[in-house]
DNA sequence: TGACAAACTGATCAATGTTCAGTAAATTAT
DNA sequence: ATAATTTACTGAACATTGATCAGTTTGTCA
């Protein structure tokens, strides 16, 4: 009696087409390139029926935000292997901010959503939250040696992620044009290397 | 001969009551909820009008983009008056956090709009990058007093602006809501107090 | 094969930003 | 004062949007 998994599988291909055609014309134009009769012509099917895998747009992008967490987690496991915890810290914000420069629309939707949340409160399984765990992870291991003064971790994971977060959205919105295009990559590398100064420097 | 100057004073004019009628709708529910109809009803012109003294929908959304910037410089002078540069800087930081999260949707405005510096470049008289200028003169008196370890004063700068930015856009996103409330202001004043930390401490 | 259910269609709706021929008001010339 | 001209404004119209739903096609099972 496999019927209702061969469903359930069609109906998350579906659901997955739709998803990817979505996300194509998303990173090509942004938010008002996606429209449901261009994912419809995508995917060669009539936009009435997208609503029937999916509640309305705002349902999809909230989807392709999610993605985009699971994105920024796919190589987080490449971190560990840096035994240094300032180095695997120094590393993970130089990753994040490469990431979002790559994939700048998909970056500012992953921030831009609002409704990221809202479904029954923050959920510990959801990727948004499962990457900041892994970030505050290698703040503690840089607390628990000493390099930075006695603070709290979450604190302190938040007051770095802050950083790295606003260096991302600034560039992205191009509010650090005013700096010379060719020392741009330096100034942000050092700025956050600024707020990884040790204790003592 | 004021002929002209009043024709100008009246453009002027109209022009004022259009973005003031866009902020009203702006405020009170987003990008979506100002219309080109709607501000017509509340200036009581017809649609059609709005066009002879704007360009178009976004060029109404840059000009209160603008006009966010010039809020939040508002009030710079009074930090002035604050001697020590730390504490100024310290002062400065809790103002611009306060006035993201009492103006949530202007804030986001201010950093949302890609087109900012578009035209012709970045201009140093533009309201945004004056109000970097200020921050960025106060990061100087840090740097002056021996406080944060020798650096560029634009790369610290940038990097304690990010922080600003990155909590504020991270509180208003609700990415922080994972935390309890009660905590909140608190975790994000340390976080701040964080990247403030001086040398050797 | 026939009855039922599930999947899909596409015309349709209200609302959007924008345009522009036409009208009204204000200004200048006669 | 009246006519001519410029300026200000209107609102119907257009293409496109997200969303709906009666009707059709396709698939499943007795």
């Amino acid at each position: 009696m496999g019927i209702k998994e061969r469903k359930k599988r069609n109906a998350g291909k579906m659901r997955a087409r739709i998803l990817k055609a979505a996300m194509q014309l998303y990173v090509k134009g942004g938010y008002e390139n996606v429209t449901m009769r261009r994912i419809a012509a995508k995917i060669e099917y009539s936009p009435g029926t997208i609503y029937l895998y999916f509640q309305n747009k705002k349902d999809i992008m909230l989807q392709l935000c999610y993605q985009g967490f699971e994105r920024l987690l796919a190589h987080q496991d490449k971190l560990e292997q840096i035994a240094d915890p300032l180095e695997r810290l120094s590393a993970g914000g130089r990753y994040y901010l490469a990431f979002a420069l790559e994939n700048p629309e998909l970056y500012e939707l992953m921030f831009a959503t609002k409704e990221i949340f809202k479904e029954s409160g923050p959920d510990e399984e959801a990727a948004p939250l499962r990457a900041f765990r892994g970030f505050a992870k290698n703040v503690k291991d840089c607390l628990d040696a000493g390099i930075f003064s006695a603070n709290e971790v979450e604190t302190t994971a938040i007051a770095l992620w802050a950083t790295l977060h606003g260096l991302a959205s600034l560039l992205i919105k191009g509010r650090l044009r005013f700096l010379p295009e060719e020392s741009l990559a330096e100034v942000v590398e050092q700025a956050y290397a600024f707020s990884l100064r040790k204790r003592g420097e």
